[in-house]
DNA sequence: TTAGTAAAAGACCTTTTTATCTTTTATTAT
DNA sequence: ATAATAAAAGATAAAAAGGTCTTTTACTAA
């Protein structure tokens, strides 16, 4: 559904939002670090992420990432976008050309109401909303024991 | 969550479900065009749904791919954990190691109800079940060639 | 018994995704 | 200025997913 490139993306967008300002900028390591990513693959992430306004960066000593006002307005849907190329959120679960009502597949009844209640998450709230909601209910960010195999 | 190899194999299984038997068996190239899937990459899937006793065939003129009562008595979680080599469907939506409401991600709580909901479906309902329902409710069964009708 | 049929087996290929590495550019503190 | 720092850029590579092709084996009907 979500490409592990565009999880990354959400989550450390998320701990930008938690933990990083224009007072403190933060490198694509401790990032990476944090929420257990590989870096210079996030780096790369980062990059498109800072073309598309999504986030924000400065070179050089003290530099590092961080979000504008601005970028705070963007929404999760925003980030899946841009990495993924598409919202595969909407694609049907069993592969159907369209999901859809009418023609339904043997799971779409189920499928869709989750479907409207993500999807309607990411393309309703900000990043900033999101991030203060996942701050207050202190929901985990990092991928400390991502299985990278198995 | 399902890799587009355990779609088509889910699909094609229901599809021999609902339309072949012991005495109108039916070649991998009329169900790949049935249900618009690759067909050489359907007789490798169907392949290894005959070795794990989820589908069956004979070789041969008249011969072909079928369901025997013990076939019919299998899940669509055992299709997608022959075809997928794990079951993806109880990961977490944005990746970390374990879903788990101890450690949520940001995600978890609207997730969970979801996966529950279709995990059992798929875990409880045997394909003849699955393929009896999809009959009565007259599901779609075939990829993106429908889409011609427009 | 033989010709035709259809699956089994396995080699091969392509594309996409994930990940790493090296060089360049911008920034800043000294 | 310059040395240190950190992102930008881009080349490369490894792995996984998706898809094709050819040969062999088993079966059946004439
Ligand atoms: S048609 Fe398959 S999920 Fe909607
Ligand atoms: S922890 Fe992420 S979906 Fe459950």
């Amino acid at each position: 559904m979500l490409s592990r490139a565009s999880k990354y993306a959400i989550l450390s967008t998320l701990y930008l939002a938690e933990h990083a300002s224009k007072e403190k900028k933060m490198s694509v390591k401790s990032i990476a670090n944090s929420i257990n990513v590989p870096s210079p693959f996030l780096a790369k992430l980062f990059q498109q992420l800072v073309k598309c306004n999504i986030i924000s960066s400065t070179k050089g000593p003290n530099g590092g990432f961080f979000l504008t006002e601005d970028n705070e307005k963007k929404t999760v849907i925003d980030i899946i976008e841009e990495i993924d190329g598409t919202n595969k959120i909407d694609d049907c679960f069993l592969g159907l050309a369209k999901c859809d009502g009418n023609n339904p597949c043997p799971v779409h009844f189920i499928v869709e109401p989750f479907k409207k209640k993500i999807f309607g998450k990411f393309r309703d709230q900000t990043i900033k909303e999101f991030a203060n909601e996942v701050e207050a209910q202190g929901s985990v960010l990092f991928l400390s024991g991502l299985d990278k195999k198995k």
